[in-house]
DNA sequence: CGCATAGTTGACTACGCTCAACCCTGGTGG
DNA sequence: CCACCAGGGTTGAGCGTAGTCAACTATGCG
């Protein structure tokens, strides 16, 4: 999640970290990469995604600035899914025998990768779950609650409409649709790019 | 996964490990209950699974003989989904805090239970994917083929139809009915619980 | 100014869900 | 030993809704 792992880094593990650039839709990794590092958004957005069949894919992780990805595979040989930047990005790379040496050294640093893997583990029941409820009018009002800022009734869509639809499992058009619907009944108020929950949707 | 956890497990934390015996369907924790221990399943199935709004849910996990379960929560307060015996069954506790404590001391230790964290992010991440197949027939075979024991074509279900039906996010009318049709079609072929996998459908 | 891509809406279709009836099995009790 | 019952499994009919295809508008960028 937030940076920590960083911080709290043992200094020569810290000088062996890299940085790396990336343009709105370029790959960091796909499936059967070697994996020779974890990742660490260090500003833009990726979204990690994993295929099935042959055409169908999902949307497992969208990790912002801070944010983590790979870690699932410093203990596997090659990567099991795909991630690319949404819009212009920048990663930290930690090298994958240096980090899983330091979380032998460090018990701080093991307690806080575990916490991490957690951490990632809850969001992907919480996609999991989301995907249980099948009319989109509910799911998408459980997303929405889900990303409110606490304390606030307004959610900011800071992505494009129909990687939310991809992200929340929805055809773009049933997203679009549902969203008038609701703006229509009532329970949501849309002002430009963020959304606004009416009371009556009260959790 | 295996109970390596147990057998690699320094003595003082080995002596403290209870057991608990669960009939079919007895609960074994709630959402919102304190964590106390992360459990390992020494005999029989459990089953955990997430709430969300007020009336659906999903299976997050299956956890069969040796399989672990709770251990996303070794770092939280409360639980946040329940679990429960599918079949009668008998469970091993690993208290919280000296399981934590052990963790701290033993890097061996440590490091298995990232990897077991691992895996099991793993198999959320195939569970969300197997969700992203629309089609019943489908998303069916893909299940299948996923249990498939390793070089063979034939998978035996140890379980109830509808329980399957459930965790593979379809409704038990739909399950049985694409089941008869994929017979009918020469796809699979049943007798009994086993389910055999014709080469017209080779991965 | 023009093109590419996102967003929006309409019409139609398909497929999974629901409800309901029925068979079959195993277990229990009289 | 049979009658009954409960629950799983199976099939049928009909409905609702999300996906698809398609047309069109809006927006941003060269």
């Amino acid at each position: 999640m937030s940076i920590l792992l960083l911080e709290s880094l043992p200094e020569n593990l810290r000088s062996l970290i890299l940085t790396r650039d990336l343009q709105p839709g370029e790959v960091l990794f796909r499936h059967g990469d070697p994996v020779e590092a974890v990742y660490v958004v260090q500003s833009g957005r990726l979204r990690v995604v994993h295929h099935i069949g042959s055409d169908h894919s999902v949307v497992v992780l969208v990790a912002r600035t801070g944010e983590s990805l790979g870690e699932l595979a410093l203990f596997a040989e090659t990567f099991t899914c795909e991630a690319s930047a949404e819009v212009p990005s920048r990663v930290l790379l930690y090298p994958k025998h240096a980090l899983r040496e330091a979380l032998r050294l460090h018990p701080d640093l093991a307690e806080d990768f575990m916490r991490l893997q957690a951490r990632q583990a809850m969001q992907l029941r919480s996609r999991l779950a989301l995907r249980a409820i099948p009319s989109a009018r509910e799911r998408i009002l459980e997303f929405l609650q889900a990303n409110l800022p606490p304390g606030s009734r307004t959610v900011t869509l800071d992505r494009l409409l129909k990687d939310i639809a991809d992200d929340i499992g929805l055809s773009p058009e049933a997203f679009y649709r549902t969203l008038a619907a609701l703006q229509k009944q009532g329970d949501i108020v849309r002002h430009g790019r963020s959304i606004e929950l009416t009371n009556r949707i009260a959790s």
